[in-house]
DNA sequence: AAGCCGGGGTA
DNA sequence: TACCCAGGCTT
């Protein structure tokens, strides 16, 4: 019986009918993606920031709104912080839109307004770290460099039929067999090769083996374990109930900007925050509201209540239109907006569901004050 | 090495 | 509901 191939020391004749399988079935079955008809090294960094810890479908009309409203590097380095996280809004992970911004105005002043088509100066830069280097040095500029992320790390630890796919020394050992896997023609293509095989073939449950270019060279395919390699692991979720208070003025609300270098740092959200676990949702708001503004809660209304999933917990974030006791006085950079100015806020998902419902609750009474007048008069 | 940073898709 | 995703950065 023929010996399957160590794909970890796999020889120069059979390291080519590998590339060779996998490009073939690659040209074959790959997904007509936005980023897949441009040879743009700007628009395709655009993509590969996105797509980190994003799914495809989540990414895509991102990167179509974003390319219209940032067409190229001179058009995204001139904007401000503001425009750039709100349309950044609801993608997460907003220090990737921050470092998008940071790296352009470097590419403008230092780079004469191009993207450096060196891997070290990439991996200098703020938002650049391997795979990001990797896949710009690989897919903009067509030099064979390795990359290593979620699908490779799967593919390949079915592959190898290693059962560690997060350890670092897991991801040096995989790098260096892929710097000899990585072709000097066309390596951008060998390295999205392996990705679109991890996103449609070879997926985290249910692999279709079967359809499978390179089944043989598959370890875990051939002991049968492919549906348990790579091992998963179990997370816990904590809730936190917060409270948020909305102060009107007017046609105006009070809202406020999230602290730098915290979570969801520089998005615009209602005073409020965490219940603790000696208080009463209430207490809280009276407290919140308190330590935020210095002010006291005279009167407060129940208006809607959103549950919102985080990576690693996930929240009760409770609503209440708050009338205090005076209106704040000092507002240490807190801004009175009206709805259609908030619309242009940044705001992370949980409260812009919120923001969402009172533009609903000032459009129906709008309407109301149409149909009364049209009825009396 | 481990924790943090978000939101959406998925079964 | 609990998992995961074209990672980067800090401690």
């Amino acid at each position: 019986m023929k010996e399957r191939v160590d794909i970890s020391q796999i020889r120069r004749k059979d390291a080519a009918v590998f590339r060779k399988r996998l490009l073939h079935w690659y040209a074959r079955n790959k997904r007509d993606l936005p980023w897949r008809k441009t040879k743009d090294s700007y628009r395709i960094w655009i993509s590969e920031v996105m797509l980190q810890q994003t799914t495809v479908k989540a990414a895509v009309p991102y990167y179509e709104k974003w390319l219209k409203i940032f067409p190229d590097i001179k058009a995204l380095s001139r904007a401000t912080e503001k425009k750039v996280l709100k349309t950044w809004q609801g993608l997460g992970f907003y220090q990737r839109a921050r470092s998008l911004l940071l790296a352009s105005k470097i590419f403008s002043e230092k780079f004469n307004g191009q993207i450096p088509d060196n891997y070290d100066r990439l991996l200098r830069l703020p938002g650049f770290g391997a795979y990001t280097a990797g896949a710009l040095m690989s897919m903009a500029f067509q030099k064979p460099y390795p990359v290593v992320e979620a699908n490779i790390k799967r593919v390949f630890s079915r592959l190898l039929c290693k059962e560690e796919p997060k350890s670092p020394d897991f991801k040096e050992s995989l790098k260096n067999v892929l710097k000899r896997l990585v072709p000097k023609r066309r390596p951008g293509d060998f390295n999205q090769a392996i990705m679109e095989l991890g996103a449609l073939v070879c997926r985290k449950r249910h692999p279709g083996c079967l359809m499978c270019p390179v089944k043989c060279f598959c370890l875990a395919y051939e002991r049968g374990v492919q549906e348990v390699v790579p091992f998963s692991q179990k997370k816990n979720y904590e809730t936190f109930s917060v409270a948020a208070g909305i102060i009107r003025q007017g046609k105006r609300y009070l809202i406020q900007k999230r602290p730098d270098g915290g979570p969801l740092a520089g998005l615009w959200e209602f005073p409020g925050g965490k219940r603790l676990d000696n208080e009463t949702l209430e207490e809280c708001l009276e407290r919140e509201i308190l330590e935020e503004l210095g002010v006291r809660v005279k009167k407060k209304r129940f208006l809607m209540q959103v549950v919102h999933y985080y990576t690693r917990f996930k929240i009760r974030l409770s609503a209440f239109q708050v009338v205090p006791e005076k209106m704040p006085d000092k507002l240490f950079g807190r801004r009175w907006v009206t709805l259609r100015q908030m619309r242009s806020y940044p705001f992370p998902s949980g409260s812009s569901r919120i923001v969402d419902y009172l533009e609903k609750e000032e459009n129906a009474l709008k309407g109301n004050h149409r149909g009364h007048r049209e009825k009396t008069g």
